[in-house]
DNA sequence: TGTACATCAGTGAACGCGCGTTCACTGATGTAC
DNA sequence: TGTACATCAGTGAACGCGCGTTCACTGATGTAC
């Protein structure tokens, strides 16, 4: 019945790189990437409590029970979505890196502010990120994606025993320390307890972010 | 039918300080205190999410529709919870830096390791203190507690421009900055992202807290 | 000391809700021949 | 090129669940006189 309409507004919601899939009739086309949007944008809109199956496949046009075709059971929806948030985390802290030109110290700093603005940009994404009661943390994609943004964040500080690869959690209190000032400025920001706005703040935070052996000022 | 029952129950758990309060038959005695009681506890065993009213209910061997009487809606209950950790949480933060002796760094120190312990030795209530959406974030005692949690912190960093008091979040980066770096590891923590326990990580990073114009090494 | 009565703090039944998941089904697709 | 058929991707109805909250009620308490 709205099966035409929704097949339009997926076309629009989809990446544009998929070339135009038809998509129309009884079948969808693209329901996996038509619900993992639906989530995403719940969640943008209600936070991660706002989240039910039944809405996502509400917003996406289609019955309750289509997404098990997909995903199995709720959790491996939004375990999808967090798949692709640590993706994306992975993508802007390059990014950032990579934009704050070739020395170490500042690689870090502008990396530094590539993860705080990645989760400013979209809270309640980032916050599924760690709410692992939530998501399926034995499906490989995810165990996949997430070791692979915590892998920037420990190249990102020059290890003395370890090689980069290995579990960066417990090698270095160095590399903690970095990843817990940063996290824990959002995360204050996300909460309420400090005002992320404040003129100047995120760089004076980020100025604190040192590699080893090398003291600023 | 099982009220005496739950009366003795509630007897061992009350706080010991409250004397010996009958409590018997129809009316409960202290069924405000019960409810906490028991909020907490589920919330301990289930996590923030695994908390219901009528859980709590069930707990404290009362109807559903007792907790109405005292706290409104769930969300009263939360709030009363939440209040009582903040103000647990603000003990802790001020024995912790009491046990650090008379210097501001030592004291500072000591003071990010009770912050750690705390949040660690029962994490779902630390959760609960920063899952804003669940509160009453406009209850006069949740502000009031919640307000001095966040005055010792501030007190433990010497500001430039801004009296103690004046709130604390977007007055002075070193303040942000220390509180972040320890909030943060909390969070990382509990969250599964790295090990609390390696050994001596704790004490690592909280040596890179320093108070201002003081710098170790 | 006794009594009437207002108030307090519970009960238990009922409401409607949205949820996740299951189930038999059917329309659409695509492949083997 | 056409046809049979297996497989895939949906439907929609139904399930049972636990939830928060409301409601009229009643037992217990305590206070005024």
């Amino acid at each position: 019945m709205n099966s035409d309409l929704n097949s339009v507004k997926m076309a629009q919601q989809a990446p544009s790189d998929l070339g135009a899939k038809p998509a129309q009739g009884y079948h969808h086309g693209d329901l996996r990437a038509a619900l993992i949007d639906a989530a995403k944008a719940l969640i943008a809109e209600r936070g991660v409590d706002g989240f039910s199956l039944r809405a996502a496949a509400r917003q996406a046009g289609v019955s309750a029970a289509a997404p098990a075709h997909h995903f199995g059971d709720a959790r491996g929806l939004l375990t999808a979505v967090a798949t692709g948030a640590f993706d994306a985390f992975t993508a802007a802290l390059i990014a950032g890196a990579d934009a704050g030109g070739m020395g170490r110290q500042d690689r870090l700093r502008s990396m530094g502010i590539a993860y705080i603005r990645f989760a400013l940009a979209d809270p309640a994404r980032f916050d599924l990120m760690w709410r692992s009661a939530l998501l399926d943390l034995q499906a490989a994609d995810l165990q996949r994606s997430r070791a692979a943004a915590f892998a920037v964040l420990a190249d990102a500080i020059p290890t003395r025993a370890a090689p980069s690869g290995s579990d960066p959690g417990t090698r270095d209190a160095a590399l903690v320390a970095a990843w817990a000032l940063v996290h824990g400025f959002v995360r204050l920001a996300l909460d309420g307890a400090i005002d992320a706005d404040a003129p100047g703040l995120i760089e004076d935070v980020v100025a604190r972010l040192a590699v080893p052996e090398f003291r600023s000022g």
